[in-house]
DNA sequence: TTAAGTGTTGCTCT
DNA sequence: AAGAGCAACACTTA
């Protein structure tokens, strides 16, 4: 589930429920969620802690600490940041919960456990040696910005979109949605965009995320609430187009499953332009 | 029943 | 050397 607008969301339930409360206890249900420390490790660095900044980069949300350095939290295709208070609450599939000294708790839960939480001592020095690509809606993340990217070899407009060194924040699911507004078929070569496509481009991943940020992306009627000229909703075998009701085209990029309407995302190669 | 699929990413092989 | 393929994992669906 987690791509940009998800982790986004986290990070304000962090903030909104999680920050300057003192960190009694850390338990590690499964160490394989850490990355580079033990568990003992982690529970003493933290204990006696408080969060008291949430920052996010990407897929990536740091939680800055009192005492400087950062909890750095990835959540891989399942996971998400849940606060409780009643014990009789904690979710299922959680893998790292945080005890707060006055009783309430914040847990780490992650299904399948391709997630990793570990510690960094400087926001940026992380997001260096993770290798990541500026964030897509940092406000610094401007149109000179995106065609830097563009100019970078790839095969296919998809495949960049997704790749968290060029871009951070844009998965699967977004990546489709954001090529459907642009109009712009998934397997477009970037460098053969011209300059209006190129803007159109940007714009989608600008509104797209913003959009789905506002919406509240990952909650119940999420796909409800979306445009009425968003593909998500009808992102399925058997879905149909919601702007020209044709079919939807389901196909591979880099072992990913995408979806697209052939009617209206035009421009891959040997496509025509769009 | 079994196999294939799923919102991520990191490694190997070419 | 960019890109495809697959493994990591747990669960659901065909």
């Amino acid at each position: 589930m987690p791509e940009l607008p998800d982790v986004e969301l986290y990070r304000r339930h962090l903030e909104e429920t999680s920050l300057n409360r003192t960190l009694a206890r850390v338990e590690v249900l499964n160490a394989k969620i850490l990355q580079g420390i033990t568990a003992n490790k982690l529970a003493t660095r933290l204990k006696g802690r408080r969060f008291v900044e949430g920052r996010r980069h990407g897929k990536r949300l740091l939680a800055r600490l009192d005492d400087a350095g950062w909890l750095t939290l990835h959540f891989g295709m399942t996971g998400r940041l849940q606060y409780y208070i009643d014990p009789a609450e904690e979710p299922a599939y959680d893998r790292l919960r945080f005890d707060f000294e006055d009783g309430s708790h914040l847990a780490y839960v992650n299904m399948r456990l391709l997630g990793r939480v570990g510690l960094a001592e400087d926001f940026g020095r992380f997001v260096a040696e993770a290798e990541l690509g500026p964030d897509v809606l940092d406000p610094g993340f401007d149109f000179a910005a995106f065609e830097k990217v563009l100019s970078a070899k790839r095969s296919s407009l998809k495949a960049m979109l997704m790749d968290q060194g060029l871009l951070a924040g844009i998965g699967n699911i977004y990546s489709d949605e954001i090529l459907f507004q642009a109009r712009l078929h998934p397997l477009t070569k970037p460098c053969r965009l011209d300059a209006r496509a190129r803007k159109r481009l940007f714009g989608a991943i600008k509104e797209v995320l913003e959009t789905a940020v506002k919406r509240g992306a990952g909650s119940e009627q999420f796909l409800e609430r979306l445009p009425r000229d968003y593909l998500l909703p009808h992102r399925e075998a058997a879905g149909l187009c919601p702007r020209c009701g044709r079919a939807l085209e389901k196909i591979k990029v880099g072992g990913r499953s995408g979806y697209l309407c052939p009617r209206c995302q035009r421009g891959a190669d040997g496509a025509g332009a769009g």
